[in-house]
Order: structure tokens, then C-alpha cells, then sequence
DNA sequence: ACATGCGCCTGAGTGC
DNA sequence: TGCACTCAGGCGCATG
């Protein structure tokens, strides 16, 4: 669900009002999430007491860096982390996890299909988590993304959805991307020339960032940090819309399963 | 190396 | 109205 841009406004929202303050309570709602999680109880409640000293993100990962410890949120495809949420809505309740109190502020997870997950891991050790990720597609150097492509014969669109590979790109941008590049979504990742790479690179760039100026979007359940929902679904050109006249060419968008993702894509524009 | 299928969850939509 | 089925923003794992 929330993919780049989302991640990134939960984590201004959250940086502008719990940043610096103390972590006074947690409270697990739901048992299996620790356990999907891997944490137990106890393990959890050693951050209690502790200060929040930066929120930073890598891809879709959120990183709560407290003193000594860092808690490590992956969002799945629905999960929400909202500050002073009451009452809690009524069809959300049975999907309420955890909670956090931050001093004067609550900060709740709710997420309805539990795909999502958090990770504790000492501060010290957090270099071995990172390197798990691959880079952010907002911070990797057009070299590196190149190389990137040239090394591997995967379809395109696999490659950008492969975290390991470059981190970020949930099925909506990858859609949304490759149609804006004029890019096929099973090209080879190692067959696109000098001038699709640079063109590619670009636009991923420049439609995350605006991406996060409309405050991501709001498909199905995504909401920011404060519970709203964003705005770039109402820029999305293809996905969400098979069938449906190309924008470019009025050819009918065309839907196939890619790596089992729905893609929708114009056969004709992208080459 | 790369592709494919499944499981984890719940809710919304469709067709009968 | 009920029921069966498909689909959905993700990812890890097993198999070929």
C-alpha cells in the first residue's frame, strides 16, 4: 500500500510532532502482530523511557531511532500510523494494533490486512537491516541506476518492483512510471538504450517528488499522519485504468499480469 | 539468474 | 439476500 511517497509523508507528519519526545507508553492490541513480528512483549517495552531522536526512511521502511534502539515499521499494503486518532472508527477497531504515546501525543497502527510488520534492532546493528534495502530510488546516482539495469535480464517492471534491487516503487508508480517513460513494462531491464535509462531515471525522480508534494495516494485506505488522504491518485494517468482511452493516443489501456501484479499499460506509446 | 505459485489477511465488488 | 469467486498498494519462500 503505501508505497515511497506515502512512507515519506507519514514520516514528515509524524517528524513534526513527535520528534525529541519521550516514548511513555505502548500497548499491544493484538497478540499475533508481535508474533508475526517476531518481538516479544518485553523486548518491545525496553523503549519505553526512551526518546525519539530521528524518523528516517529507506524505500518503504520507516526508522524510529530512539536512544540505543530502532523501530522499524513496513506498512504492507494497509497498514496506517495516525497521531490522536479518537475515537477510533468503529470498522477500524478490530484492526487496531498497537499504540504509542509520545508524551501529549497518541500515535496508533492500524492495519486491516496485517501485511505489515515492525522490526526492533539495536542502533549498532541497523547497517546490517540497511543493507538489505536497496537504494532509494529518490537518493540513487544515475550511474548506479544504470548499472542497475544493465546488469540484470529481468522485465523492467520487476526490476523496479525488486526492493533488494532499488527501493521505493510500489505497483502504482512502477505503472505510472513506465507510461510516463514511454517504456514497455516487459522490456528487458539490460535491452533499454542510453537515452530510455536517463529518460526513466528522470521521470521516476521527478513523479516522486510530486508525488509527495500531493501527499501520496489515496487508492483504497491510505491515509497520512494525520488520518487524511492524499492526493496524486488524482494524477494517476493508467493505473487503476484498464480499458480506459490512453491519455497520450486514445489507444485502450491494455491489463496484464506481470510477476502476478496487475499492470495496465498503453501497447501502443509504450515501446 | 530468472520465472512462477503459494501463503499470509480482510474487504469490496461482481455475477448467479 | 446469500454465496462463491476474484481482486487489491507487498513480500518471503519453495520449486523448476
Amino acid at each position: 500500500m503505501p508505497e515511497l511517497p506515502e512512507v515519506e509523508t507519514i514520516r514528515r507528519d509524524l517528524t513534526s510532532r513527535i520528534l525529541n519526545k519521550t516514548l511513555n507508553e505502548i500497548s499491544v492490541l493484538h497478540k499475533n502482530f508481535l508474533t508475526k513480528s517476531k518481538i516479544s512483549l518485553t523486548e518491545l517495552l525496553t523503549l519505553k523511557g526512551k526518546k525519539l531522536l530521528s524518523l528516517e526512511r529507506k524505500g518503504k521502511y520507516l526508522f524510529l531511532n530512539f536512544e540505543e534502539k530502532t523501530l522499524i515499521f513496513h506498512l504492507g499494503l494497509t497498514g496506517a500510523l495516525i497521531l490522536d486518532l479518537h475515537p477510533i472508527p468503529e470498522n477500524l477497531k478490530k484492526h487496531h494494533l498497537l499504540t504509542m504515546t509520545f508524551e501529549q501525543n497518541t500515535l496508533h497502527y492500524i492495519d486491516i490486512r496485517k501485511f505489515g510488520k515492525i522490526y526492533l534492532i539495536d542502533s549498532l546493528k541497523i547497517s546490517f537491516f540497511l543493507n538489505r534495502i536497496g537504494p532509494d530510488a529518490l537518493q540513487i546516482e544515475f550511474e548506479k541506476f544504470r548499472e542497475l539495469l544493465q546488469k540484470h535480464n529481468l522485465k523492467i517492471k520487476t526490476l523496479l518492483l525488486n526492493q533488494r534491487l532499488i527501493s521505493g516503487l510500489g505497483n502504482i508508480y512502477t505503472d505510472e512510471v513506465l507510461f510516463r517513460a514511454k517504456i514497455n513494462p516487459e522490456r528487458l531491464s539490460n535491452t533499454l538504450s542510453e537515452e530510455e535509462i536517463k529518460s526513466l531515471y528522470e521521470i521516476m525522480k521527478s513523479l516522486l517528488k510530486e508525488a509527495i508534494l500531493l501527499r501520496g495516494s489515496s487508492v483504497k485506505n491510505y491515509v497520512d499522519g494525520e488520518g487524511k488522504r492524499g492526493k496524486f491518485q488524482e494524477r494517476h494517468l493508467v493505473y487503476g485504468k484498464k480499458g480506459r482511452p490512453c491519455p497520450e493516443c486514445g489507444t485502450p489501456l491494455q491489463y496484464k499480469k506481470i510477476n502476478q501484479r496487475g499492470t495496465v499499460f498503453c501497447p501502443n506509446c509504450q515501446k
